[in-house]
DNA sequence: TATGAATGAGGATTCATTCAT
DNA sequence: AATGAATGAATCCTCATTCAT
């Protein structure tokens, strides 16, 4: 007698035990049998449920992403004005969620694959461009085109850079990250005439 | 006697080999065949040099990092006063020998891979605190320690970020890079007494 | 679910295989494919029920030695006084199912193993320590201490080289190397009180 | 300009080497490249001076046992009388020369080849034969033809077993053994006329 | 739904052998 | 006579995937 939906249930658990292990043992030494036994499940149901090894990793990386989506519009949506729109994208980005030690690794995992994984590279892509539209849209409430789109792809660079800083540190500091990107908003505001 | 100092030539080749794997199809795929081939040799002959697979990517990433360093210190010893160091610095990080597109993916997968082989760990900090002393040197020379070093810390995450940007961008572009690094350090010296 | 409690089946298929390629072939001409070949099976199940080719071979030489010493106790439990008792370990040494060419064969070459691989090596010194304990204890009913104690020696070696030439002369024969073995028995008794 | 006369000056090397490698490390371990390097000179070379690593085992082999003949002959020349003559053989066996535990681990292994390797298994039925015939003609003397026969039989397989003892037990002791042939002699004449 | 037994392709590595010098 | 660079076949092992139950 098969027990009836156990399809989430299990998804959620291999998704989760695919994070950790990527977070951990990085993406090379990342097997579905390690996977498996993390999750307490024999290696034939990851096929079961995603039907390969890649699409599983592929839904874990999926994952990520939306939970760091679920983290901006969330402040997003609380945010009056521009300047608390771009707050609220920076603080939504180093979010303690998505700070934790081996969630920035599995990031940097995943964003090393994405360059030769093409359906890696496109969940990346989207992410990015995400990042960059809703921070053109924010500066360009605060200054002209051309300066916005500078400005947001230096915050941008930041951002990741910030990231991949903890990612290597092992100590990932979200406070001083968010800091750090506020100094380089308040800077590039400065030479504007709205506050 | 056999053909002599083949050692040398050999251990070139083999490492470029290996860096434009590693760039082209990721750490993961990258194999002894492949690089063997790619540098036209047997892939016996590649433990015959290196003793072993690991051995040859750790010399690769050994390879890159001397590299980025001669782009550096051959910059800083032109340079004049901290402003100048601070340009040399930024200049020889994002210098056309390392921001070539393959150049910049290997950075990435050595980054990704650093978090879990230690060797390649102890590299990666050695390039990170080397970067990090010589800038907070230079913004030393130019205000108190404190903020010497929070923007120190800041240019280096954004040195990073725009470094990561480009690996994923797929289109590295070194000038705008440039210009987003010194517009940052301009902005950090702004609010100082030394211009 | 799936075949279960296939695992003692495919170990004594793979032990049985190990044994006789090692005697067939010899030590270091048994290869995984060749043991899986005979078996009948992938070589992959070698590391999914061993864990590795070493340890496949340790398993089998512990099933050699737990025959021989199957074949010993069986025969101690029905002997009556001391000298039966000497009989039955002879016996048992020489058993039919221990004394088979390719049984005899595989002996040797873990033998000489043993030398060099410490698993192995312990193995092989717990079977001799268990014969001439067993021998000494016998020969110790029957006469003094010391003398036991050379005449187990002397009985120990015997049965040895009585095998290694069963190994070497490519045509064992049990009943004739019992016959030596006895006589040497009874010329060490001559000389003491018991019969 | 070539060297002159340094062929047998090499060929010694080697064999040392390879007996030694054979000894220490075991047949399997003994790799070309190992050897050379014992012998101090380059791996090409085994194959100038020997045609390839088997006929240079072969080569080893065969120096052990004509180390082994010379020990027994030179004793038989001196030994006056059929017991003399067992005892010639029994000690020429056990000689210092060949009793050393790297000796004599190295006939271990090379036995245990001699049953898959048929070039060193004629070398070994040529040793074992000599042997044989050897005790066979001395206890001829002292008793009748086929009481001899299993003397001899008994003995050689003694010899062997003491022989085997050693290289199992790491610590050869060439005096006791010799001392437990020696009874098993005095054990075997005990029955016969002949003192 | 879930298992875990089994496969077999592909990987790193070792090593005897060849050969130009 | 001697070197050591180079080869490539063979070995052990790992692992994604399949499938009968």
């Amino acid at each position: 007698m098969p027990k009836l939906g156990m399809e989430p249930i299990r998804r959620r658990q291999l998704i989760a035990a695919t994070i950790s292990s990527v977070g951990r043992y990085g993406y090379g030494e990342t097997t579905v049998l390690r996977i498996s036994k993390a999750a307490g499940v024999s290696p034939g149901i990851i096929h079961h449920y995603f039907g390969g090894k890649d699409e599983l990793l592929e839904a874990a990386m999926r994952s990520l992403l939306e939970q760091l989506r679920q983290e901006v519009i969330g402040r997003l949506s609380k945010a009056d004005g521009p300047r608390a729109r771009l707050s609220a994208i920076v603080d939504g980005n180093f979010a303690s969620s998505q700070f934790e030690p081996q969630a920035v690794a599995a990031w940097l995992a995943f964003w090393a694959e994405a360059r030769h994984a093409p359906k890696l590279g496109r969940l990346q892509q989207i992410n990015r461009r995400r990042l960059h539209s809703n921070l053109r849209q924010a500066f360009g409430l605060l200054g002209e085109a051309e300066w916005a789109d500078r400005a947001a792809e230096g915050l941008a660079a930041l951002i990741d850079g910030l990231w991949l800083h903890a990612a290597l540190a092992r100590a990932p500091d979200g406070a001083e990250a968010c800091a750090i990107a506020h100094r380089f908003i308040d800077c590039e505001l400065e030479g504007t005439d709205r506050p």
